[in-house]
RNA sequence: GCCGACGUAGCUCAAUCGGCAGAGCACCCGCCUUGUAAGCGGGAGGUUACGAGUUCGAUUCUCGUCGUCGGCUCCA
């Protein structure tokens, strides 16, 4: 069996190629400001940025500027040349760069590469120089600035950026660019640009009629419009449907409690500032709630309960609220108002593995329907540091319960990827990450596990042996909350959604007025077997009304015309373009029901 | 929250140098009675995001507020 071995890209000729424009950006930026001060420039995921503190802000105009000025530097044909020096040679050649030398000393103790991560061995410090430019930097980079094509890089935008990546770090301005290796590439690359808006879910949701914002309303607090709505019920027919059969129990809490509740889970010490704030009334403060877990735990502790009860899986698709800051906003995949698909677990240790890996299969079987390919599990733990800022201090059980979670991974063969700091406050968690259209992650589906708030609420079951133990609790949201999964769904399906989903199913279109009442007709007797269809007897042509339903992604046009009428058939005409002729009623219905019950991709 | 850009009709976008705010689509009214992605004509629709300021005069220039967008930080 011959195995493929993927080029990192870290070897790449790419990675050479967007490496090296980044300083050759860097060169041209310095010509305009001689006094400017280089941080960072390395190469991401589609090109490079590089991060300045200039005397002024950036403008689109400086861009063309230096953007021009790369060009005629890579057609000089300079070598990129690397010396090994020692650090105080290397604070002399940055006597003026303070960044720089912020980051020799980082590379003096050892510590730290320049990012900020830490390294195993002290590294040596090398610098590269091409033409008047020199930077502190570790390679690899291009032999000569001429094997950057100068039509195949284009400088994209202009953004701020905090130093290392610390909120509380002077504002740099960075450079974002995209490099490729020819101009095809580039070429490629700027319209898969363009195909992507065209998925934005914010275009779609607006074409699509399915949410909007209103500024009156709030920002991240979206509207559902009817055809949103339909969506909504229909995810939630599938939530409750796959947490039935699962033997979770349906549960419903209010929206607004008194504080005490979210001072006892933690939420106030470590999550108050993505918290509304409190109102206050007859002296009692009430908050509106960022998660559903605190009233879990007390429908859990309502009463006692035996080993024998677990695992007890409460469900609930709770509408939460949470304070997310104006910049951090993002139509549908980052709002304030959201309903989440709950659901908490309590088990027993035993019980552990099993119920993980239950959420786990969840996670397959959506996946499997929604045909989600491309996703990245990752685990997330906590970091040292954090403990009694962000994270509950008890390393003891930290470092126990990531290894639990850890071993079930490992056990279902299940691959996923370990980032460090960015658990939750009460215990590790998975993420099931993706990509919008535009590019941007997001988390979807979550799975959390809580060692720390069930002692906070005194939660226990009496176990075999008649004593009190505290279960543990798994957080879980499979289908996330509906902003952010129809937000994902817009854009995976582009709004070419299977019939299932569909907030209108069947369009039917009358040739002429003389068939209107006979589309009526069909229209009431689809909606008599649960479909959504709606006929459309505006005075335009045939043609304008199939284009309009094309234009909604209506999965089925019925098109009925004389012929039909007297033949009391319809002529199917897909959203794919397809079509049959003279096919009956029930005929079409058989079709779409097995769609529907099937949650079928195809049409 | 921070840095930057932007905000004109329901939507997509025009408006020269500071001089009467416009088009297409959608909507309403008529005509056409039509065979698989836009038939024709007419009408209505605006405190140019909001509030100040400069000016004889502001969509245009200045400041503030709100919102959106591109990033950073943060997250379902």
């Amino acid at each position: 069996m011959s195995q493929q071995v993927q080029e990192k890209y870290e070897e790449s000729q790419l990675y050479k190629i967007r490496h090296s424009a980044a300083h050759i950006m860097a060169q041209a930026v310095l010509e305009i400001f001689p006094d400017g001060k280089v941080t960072i420039g390395p190469p991401v995921e589609n090109g490079f940025y590089y991060d300045f503190d200039l005397p002024r802000n950036l403008t689109p105009e400086d861009l063309e500027t230096i953007e021009k000025r790369m060009r005629q530097i890579v057609q000089g044909k300079h070598e990129f040349k690397k010396t090994v020096i020692s650090a105080d040679e290397a604070k002399k050649v940055f006597a003026n760069q303070p960044y720089k030398l912020e980051l020799i000393e980082g590379l003096e103790k050892g510590g730290f590469d320049e990012y900020g991560n830490p390294l195993k061995e002290k590294p040596e410090i090398s610098i590269y120089q091409h033409d008047t430019f020199v930077d502190l930097c570790r390679g690899p980079h291009v032999a000569n600035t001429k094997e950057i094509k100068q039509d195949a890089f284009k400088l994209m935008s202009i953004a701020g950026a905090y130093w290392r990546g610390d909120e509380h770090n002077k504002m740099l301005q960075r450079i974002y660019g995209t490099a490729w290796e020819n101009a095809q590439q580039l070429k490629d690359y700027l319209l898969q640009l363009e195909e992507a808006k065209k998925r934005d879910h914010r275009k779609l949701g607006r074409e699509l009629e399915i949410f909007i914002f209103d500024d009156e309303v709030g920002p991240g607090l979206p509207l559902w419009l009817p055809n949103g709505g339909v969506m909504i019920e229909e995810l939630e027919k599938l939530a409750k449907e796959m947490e039935e059969k699962a033997g979770y129990l349906r549960v419903r809490t209010p929206n607004l409690t008194k504080e005490d509740l979210f001072i006892r889970s933690g939420h106030l010490p470590y999550y108050a500032e993505s918290m509304y704030p409190p109102m206050e009334l007859e002296g009692v403060k009430y908050y509106v709630k960022p998660m559903n877990c605190p009233m879990h735990h007390k429908i859990f502790a309502s009463k006692g309960r035996s080993y024998r009860d677990l695992p007890i899986r409460l469900a609930e698709y709770g509408t939460c609220y949470r304070y997310e800051k104006s910049g951090e906003l993002f139509g549908l995949m980052r709002v304030r108002s959201m309903q989440m698909n709950d659901a908490h677990i309590y088990c027993g240790e035993d019980q552990f593995e099993q119920e993980f890996m239950g959420v786990i299969a969840l996670y397959h079987k959506y996946f499997e329907l929604f045909g989600i390919d491309k996703y990245v599990m990752r685990l997330s733990l906590h970091a040292k540091s954090g403990l009694g800022k962000k994270y509950v201090d008890n390393q003891r059980l930290w470092l126990k319960t990531e290894d639990m979670v850890r071993r079930a991974m490992d056990n279902g063969g299940v691959p996923y990827m370990e980032v460090a700091d960015e658990a939750a406050f009460y215990g590790p968690k998975i993420d099931v990450q993706i990509w919008s259209a535009i590019g941007r992650e997001f988390s979807l589906a979550t799975n959390q596990v809580d060692f720390a708030v069930p002692e906070r609420f005194d939660l226990k079951f009496t176990n075999k042996e008649g004593a009190d133990e505290i279960p543990l609790c798994i957080h879980r949201a499979p289908l996330s909350t509906h902003e952010r999964m129809v937000g994902f769904l817009l854009e995976h399906y582009a709004g070419n959604f299977p019939v299932w989903l569909s907030p209108e199913q069947v369009r039917v279109i009358p040739i002429t007025d003389g068939q209107n009442e006979y589309a009526q007709g069909i229209v009431r007797q689809l909606r008599e077997q649960g479909i959504r269809a709606s006929a459309d007897i505006s005075a335009q042509r045939m043609n304008a009304k199939i284009r309009s339903a094309q234009l909604m992604k209506v999965p089925y046009m019925l098109v009925v015309g004389e012929n039909e009428m007297n033949a009391g058939q319809v002529s199917l005409r897909v959203r794919d373009g397809s079509q049959q002729n003279n096919i009956s009623l029930a005929e079409f219905i058989a079709r779409m029901k097995d769609r529907i019950e099937r949650r079928a991709k195809e049409l």
